[in-house]
DNA sequence: ACAATAGTGTCTGTGAGACAGTATCGA
DNA sequence: TCGATACTGTCTCACAGACACTATTGT
């Protein structure tokens, strides 16, 4: 920019909403809170925070995953930024949102501040049903389902919704979670066999064949 | 968000940077302007404008486009926010980016305010070489190519690089140029025939044989 | 032995890559 | 006819998809 003249332009609030997603019970969930006051009181939001005058964007996602859903060192990535007009009806309020992934045993969001009101939302039924979100999140939510769907196809993004070790049968339901179609076992094994290293440890206890726990091979 | 403590938060300052693409002498080129004040006066920097209050994200990177390159209804996309603390040393300024893809042919930046510091400027060697950028722009032009040279590959983003009609020639020149190599002919051929449509017209004055002009298929 | 799920071998078709060939203009 | 570029036919090979087969647990 040339000229500054940020005299003419009034400043507005910038808030990150987050979107935690986690796979429970064979379905993708999302972190949702439910909120105490108007606008839109008792309906399900992103939890989110404000943006501080001396932090980043990425800082303010990190605060906000740790305040909101108590988590740390999870994987997040920046989404997109919705900054429509009237997407809050008290104030003028731009959202940068950001999609974190978290496998679901590393999630404890009683830990955070929302102790009450926070809960797992199923994301699927979320956005076909007519159950109506806060604000403008329905679309957020859609926007990073999709991006989430899309990414799994060409990155390996899929591993962060899963612990360090994990069996196959249990990475490819989250394959299959993500893209909304079966895969075919041994099509999906030569596909991952590369990105992987076995473990000495397998499952037990059930009452069929164990299968053999995987981690992420080092050093892509 | 629950508790909407904004009176805790500073506001902020939000602005939209332009990343205006276009393909001149078989070259990528972005628009940049000359700054004519500090900080980092003399030096280049992208085209951008604040945000007013009522005003959407994409309806700011409209007017930006509009006002700083002369254009109008030219493909553009968000691409990312980039909100680090000191990266503008004045103050605290938050810049969403935009990318906008316009044929040469149409791109008249004379038309917009910068019409005596404005320019085209070759992607490749600004971030090849050690030229300083103003700001944190340089980041921000690789994040764009980068972005560019991927939906190249899985997008039909490259044809707002070239006029309504146009010869596969030089639709693949495009293509090479963004992906930084060359293709053979025939099967670049192959894998654009499905989104094009033949012209009854053809180049001519060129002393081989003339190229057909395509235009892209209607309703895919 | 059987149910249930884990895991493997292999055929097929599709599509990208490579290359050699033909076509059509101006001079 | 020749130089130059436009355009096409076809072989090969890697890889995704489909499916049938074998392996290993608990009961």
């Amino acid at each position: 920019m040339d000229s500054y003249d940020s005299s003419l332009y009034e400043k507005l609030s910038v808030a990150v909403d987050l979107l935690v997603f986690t796979i429970e019970n064979d379905a993708l969930k999302i972190l949702m809170v439910e909120r105490g006051e108007d606008p839109f009181a008792n309906m399900l939001a992103l939890p989110g925070v404000f943006v501080g005058i001396d932090e980043t964007l990425d800082d303010a996602a990190k605060r906000g995953i740790s305040e909101e859903a108590g988590l740390e060192d999870i994987y997040f990535e920046q989404l997109y930024s919705f900054g429509d007009v009237r997407r809050d009806p008290r104030m003028r309020i731009i959202s940068v949102a950001y999609m974190a992934l978290v496998p679901i045993e590393k999630l404890n969001f009683h830990a955070g501040k929302r102790t009450v009101s926070a809960r797992l939302v199923d994301v699927c039924t979320l956005l076909e049903s007519d159950t109506e979100v806060a604000f403008d999140h329905k679309k957020i939510i859609e926007y990073g389902r999709n991006r989430l769907a899309n990414k799994v196809e060409y990155t390996t993004i899929a591993f962060h919704l899963v612990g360090e070790e994990f069996t196959l049968p249990n990475l490819q339901k989250v394959y299959e979670i993500l893209l909304g179609k079966s895969l075919y076992k041994a099509n999906f094994r030569k596909k991952i066999a590369p990105l992987i290293e076995e473990t000495e440890f397998a499952t037990s206890g059930e009452k069929h064949r164990p299968s053999r726990l995987y981690r992420r091979k080092q050093g892509i």
